[in-house]
DNA sequence: TTGTTGCGTTCATTGATTGAACGCATGGAT
DNA sequence: ATCCATGCGTTCAATCAATGAACGCAACAA
């Protein structure tokens, strides 16, 4: 599994703990199967708690909480995440200069 | 088949008519079966062409040209790939700026 | 001649992803 | 009280892109 999308999935659980699984994948643009998966390994890892949301010894419709630990990773993903947006954005400059150059080059061979 | 795998194939030929299906992959970064699977697709389209490179009548040791149609294609190929290229890099400058409110906001809250 | 190298080709295997189907709880309608 | 529709989490057979080991073949060097 990915990280980003664990980053994702945390970062909807925040913004809304009472998030359907089928929600949740129609939110990151993946399979119900995938975002269950998903879910799982962060409560795995104890970065999500499942509460339940109604009656209190009911197995479905839970609320996911963020846990301390949650918290933290989020945190750390997010860095990192952002670190890598950059270097990608900066790497997309570069990229778009070359191609920018390349089209001006053919656009001339052409005329 | 992706059309961003299909234009820097395009691109490889051009530039080394000479290159193996192996060093394609590598150069790709893909396995040797999908740049195989790849460039037997723009031969079906007739956007490439195998030449034997060394006896007229060998199967193997090609020399891949890009025909004019090829050449046609590898233009508009160019030109799509910049523009979203170019949408990404602003999706990107956005997405940027919102990670690092979201970073010195939780820094605050730590501190 | 013999062995090695490099070529394009093939295809069984892998691994991620999907979404239909399931059992269960809920809540409204009859 | 009974029924039915809805929505929940869960499961898992099926799918599909991708892999890379293995093949036959040509070329070349020893």
């Amino acid at each position: 599994m990915n990280e980003d999308t664990h980053l994702r999935v945390l970062r909807l659980v925040e913004q809304n703990p009472g998030i359907s699984q089928r929600d949740m994948a129609r939110e990151l643009g993946v399979s119900l199967g995938k975002a269950n998966y998903c879910l799982r390994a962060l409560l795995e890892k104890g970065w999500v708690k499942a509460r339940n949301f109604k009656n209190n010894d009911n197995k479905l419709q839970y609320a996911y909480l963020l846990t301390p630990s949650g918290i933290e990773n989020k945190t750390r993903l997010t860095a990192n995440y952002l670190q890598a947006k950059m270097a990608e954005y900066e790497r997309l400059r570069v990229e778009i200069e070359q191609l920018k150059e390349e089209v001006v080059a053919s656009g001339h061979d052409a005329s």
